[in-house]
RNA sequence: CGGGGUGUAGCGUAGCCCGGUUAUCGCGCCUGCUUUGGGAGCAGGAGGUCGCAGGUUCGAAUCCUGCCACCCCGACCA
């Protein structure tokens, strides 16, 4: 079969976006840093946001939607969100263009330029805080739980399909609370509906932990964050979930009064996870054909291919297809029949495997004959021969066992390339071999992390909820330390 | 913003160092026949401001200057 990918083990980067684009998932446009979403890979994020959206719903979230366009001068308000976030921004420094006097078409009107700066959203904190600001009076007003759609800019120097683009998609939460306690427990239920997403449905297996002080968001007291490991060894933050304590209360002076009456500012969170996702499904999965997507999320589930020479042949295997594409309808099965003749067999399956349709179904002449159908796994890419009669609950058994079984790989691997290390040496040494996860004694400085950073690029991906406590030597430092935390390469 | 590299047909490229017929090859596209259970074969055909602007020369894809765009490596990062 001649090569259509570049090869996983031969170049992971090319791979990727060779992938990307040949699977038809997205593109670079004519703007530096901007990814087109094309119709397939715009079609599998519908079916992340629909469910996204469904969880923040069942967990009393309701959406709205705030400007693109933030004040400047909202940016400066709260002391460590400027630091960490007024840098990258685009700015809009004018309202109006005019006719080039040179006739080169237009310019921007030097007439025209704003009083004050608006930024383009880099995250909407700020400008959700200060509209938040006249939402809330009493503690009767509270909470608000609201989760807003939008897309935001933040100009990446070096951009990736998925993984980092100057503007990407993504959900943002921002929610008040009246007591600190009720905003901790909002932070760690979001965490966890993420981490059900990622598991359940991108079938991508996750660590939940905090992150250290020099990884947390801007602003944030503390950060929740899940991370997963792609097939190249490397870590990928996959959503966060941040406790913003009263900090942005305070900067935007968000008060409300409580069931004593008394004057308090509301403890606040916010919670995201974006088209970055995408990335993580690609890379989890995918193999040298192409794409491997979880069945709950692919959007065309089951392809049915007929081979044949003739029209009268076609409209044979036609009548036979029919009633099985109808049945998988019914059950809620997305099935596409491709009937058209200006690709071989072979072309289309390739092509399908390449989009990560997770179950083909062939039918040709030899099973006309003997009332069977060929079906092959995109994961394990395995064929059979089975009954056409009943084909549908077989299909509907194979989506969910495919299901698990990816996730099952995903974790396997994750497993094989999870190691605990003691020493300084050792870390530096099978990192660079081995790649993964580190399991390592850290003496919770920033300094140390620092120079592990430097020294090795590998950073603390989070400290798991669930390490538990052991009593241990730092790596860098031999200090004394209670837990393990994660190192690992980062995307 | 530093350091390196590349611009040749829709895509991927050879040619450039060492200037000289009609700019190479593959994929894709069009036509015809044969094919169709893993990206078909043969025959024919269409498609080019060689990134842009100057310069050197009898002659420039090739040499020189300037500009533009993109990619890679750092700083940045969901």
């Amino acid at each position: 079969m001649a090569k259509v990918l570049t090869s996983r083990s031969e170049n992971y980067s090319q791979w990727y976006n060779d992938l990307v684009i040949k699977a038809d998932l997205a593109e670079n446009s004519a703007v530096r840093g901007c990814m087109i979403i094309k119709p397939y890979g715009y079609a599998i994020w519908e079916k992340m946001q629909a469910v996204l959206d469904q969880k923040f719903k069942e967990t009393g979230h309701q959406n709205a939607y705030f400007p693109l366009l933030i004040p400047k001068s909202f940016l400066s308000k709260e002391a460590d969100h400027v630091e960490g976030f007024a840098k990258e921004c685009a700015v809009v420094t004018h309202y109006r263009l005019k006719n080039d006097p040179n006739g080169r078409g237009v310019i921007v009107d030097p007439e025209a330029q704003l009083e004050e700066e608006l930024i383009i959203r880099p995250t909407s904190e700020t400008i959700i805080w200060n509209t938040y600001k006249n939402w809330i009076q009493s503690y009767r007003d509270l909470p608000i739980l609201c989760n807003q759609w939008a897309n935001v800019m933040r100009w990446e120097m070096r951009t990736r399909l998925f993984l980092r683009t100057a503007e990407f998609l993504w959900q943002e939460g921002h929610t008040a609370h009246a007591t600190k306690q009720e905003a901790l427990d909002e932070t760690e239920q979001m965490i966890k509906v993420y981490a059900d997403f990622a598991e359940k449905w991108m079938g991508v297996p996750v660590v939940q932990g905090f992150k250290t002080e020099s990884e947390r968001f801007a602003g944030a007291l503390d950060t929740y964050c899940i991370e997963a490991l792609m097939q190249d060894g490397k870590a990928l933050q996959a959503g966060t979930s941040h406790f913003l304590g009263q900090n942005f209360a305070k900067a935007f002076d968000v008060k409300f009064a409580n069931k004593e009456g008394k004057e308090d500012y509301v403890w606040a969170t916010s919670w995201g996870v974006s088209t970055r996702l995408m990335g993580a499904l690609i890379m989890a999965h995918s193999d040298d054909h192409g794409l491997v997507l979880p069945p709950k999320l692919a959007p065309i589930q089951v392809v049915i291919v007929p081979i044949y020479r003739k029209a009268d042949e076609l409209s044979r295997i036609a009548e036979k297809v029919n009633p099985i594409v109808e049945k998988l309808r019914a059950k809620g099965i997305s099935v596409k029949f491709d009937d058209s003749d200006n690709r071989k067999p072979g072309w289309k399956f390739a092509e399908y495997e390449l989009k990560g349709v997770p179950l083909r179904l062939a039918m040709g002449s030899r099973d006309l004959e003997n009332g069977t159908v060929e079906l092959a796994r995109r994961d394990t890419l395995t064929k059979e021969t089975v009954n056409v009669e009943g084909v549908e609950d077989v299909i509907e058994k194979l989506l969910e066992e495919i299901q698990e079984s990816i996730y099952n790989k995903a974790l396997n691997y994750r497993a094989e390339h999870t190691t605990k290390v003691d020493s300084y040496e050792e870390f530096k040494e099978l990192l660079e071999t081995k790649g993964g996860f580190f399991l390592a004694h850290w003496d919770g400085t920033a300094e140390t992390e620092e120079k592990v950073k430097n020294e090795t690029k590998a950073t603390i991906r989070c400290i798991p909820f669930d390490s538990p406590e052991e009593e241990g030597t730092c790596m860098v430092t031999g200090k004394p330390s209670k837990r393990r935390v994660i190192f690992a390469k980062a995307y």
